[in-house]
DNA sequence: ATTGTGGCCTGCCCGC
DNA sequence: TGCGGGCAGGCCACAA
């Protein structure tokens, strides 16, 4: 699912391929998909003959900055993809079909040449904004520094696991990233997020830059080493154990209860 | 503020 | 072969 790693594929995409291209016009298909109380005529008028002059990522949130100043935010949910004219920021997205029906286009932008900058979501669990408050969500997963990370887990009595999926305090991670990076840190999900020592601290954010290279570098949030064993009967690729299942922050979490304390 | 829960969305998969 | 129930999780509204 669009976790940071499909979301930077994503910005890296509409950077290749609609960056210094005009919006002839707007299709906000489904006004649904329109968040922040902003209307379709509205987003049309605000975009409309504008330049695309940038493509930003914070988090899962792709900002695409245009001439006129005013910014296009898309989110994608679980199921949304980024398609520029006709080619998609990434192949395979767990979870969801791989087919391309147009009946899924959430929105699009027209661009001058002819082509198109478009969102196609079955679930419609993403959302379109115009000038989204970037501020409200805590730093970026992949640049954080350790003292971001440390602020971010704060001295939470929360799961750990829950702080990290939290976007308000930490940009980027979902479900399987979070599983990835804290079994590759060794750190139970479950433990309070404020009670780590110094040095968990320090491997915690060392496996989550990691990671987030790792996973941006084969191309998608389940690419993990511990994704293809969050299965039933699932055992840990470090050491054999059964994997243990439970509901951690609401999410279904998978975890190794020999090496992960 | 913090933390937890339920609901939204809908395609897909499994069991009958 | 078709059908129905459960499942997936990012995000938000809401409650305590």
């Amino acid at each position: 699912m669009p976790e940071l790693p499909e979301v930077e594929a994503y910005r890296r995409l509409a950077e290749r391929a609609a960056l210094g291209r005009r919006i002839r016009a707007v299709d906000a298909a489904d006004p649904w998909f329109l968040k922040g109380g902003v209307g379709a005529s509205h987003v049309e008028a605000a975009l409309a003959g504008c330049r695309l002059v940038g493509a930003r990522r914070r988090g899962k949130l792709l900002l695409l900055d245009t001439d006129h100043g005013r910014t296009l935010g898309l989110r994608f949910g679980m199921t949304g993809r980024l398609v520029v004219d006709g080619l998609a920021g990434v192949d395979r997205l767990l979870y969801t079909s791989s087919r391309d029906d147009p009946a899924w286009d959430r929105f699009s932008l027209h661009l001058e040449g002819g082509g198109h900058l478009r969102v196609s979501d079955p679930r419609r669990l993403g959302g379109v904004f115009l000038d989204p408050d970037e501020e409200a969500l805590g730093p970026d997963a992949r640049a954080a520094t350790a003292g971001q990370l440390a602020r971010a887990l704060g001295r939470s009595a929360a799961p750990l696991k829950a702080r990290l999926l939290d976007q308000a305090h930490l940009a980027g991670v979902g479900n399987l990233m979070a599983d990835e990076v804290l079994w590759r840190a060794g750190l139970a999900p479950t433990r309070p997020a404020g009670s780590l020592a110094p040095p968990e601290l320090r491997r915690l954010h060392r496996h989550l830059r990691r990671t987030v290279d790792v996973l941006i570098e084969r191309g998608g949030s389940h690419l993990g080493d511990l994704t293809p064993h969050r299965l039933p009967g699932g055992t840990c690729p470090r050491d054999g154990t059964p994997l243990q299942r439970g509901t951690v922050g609401g999410r279904t979490t998978w975890w190794c209860p020999s090496h992960q304390r």
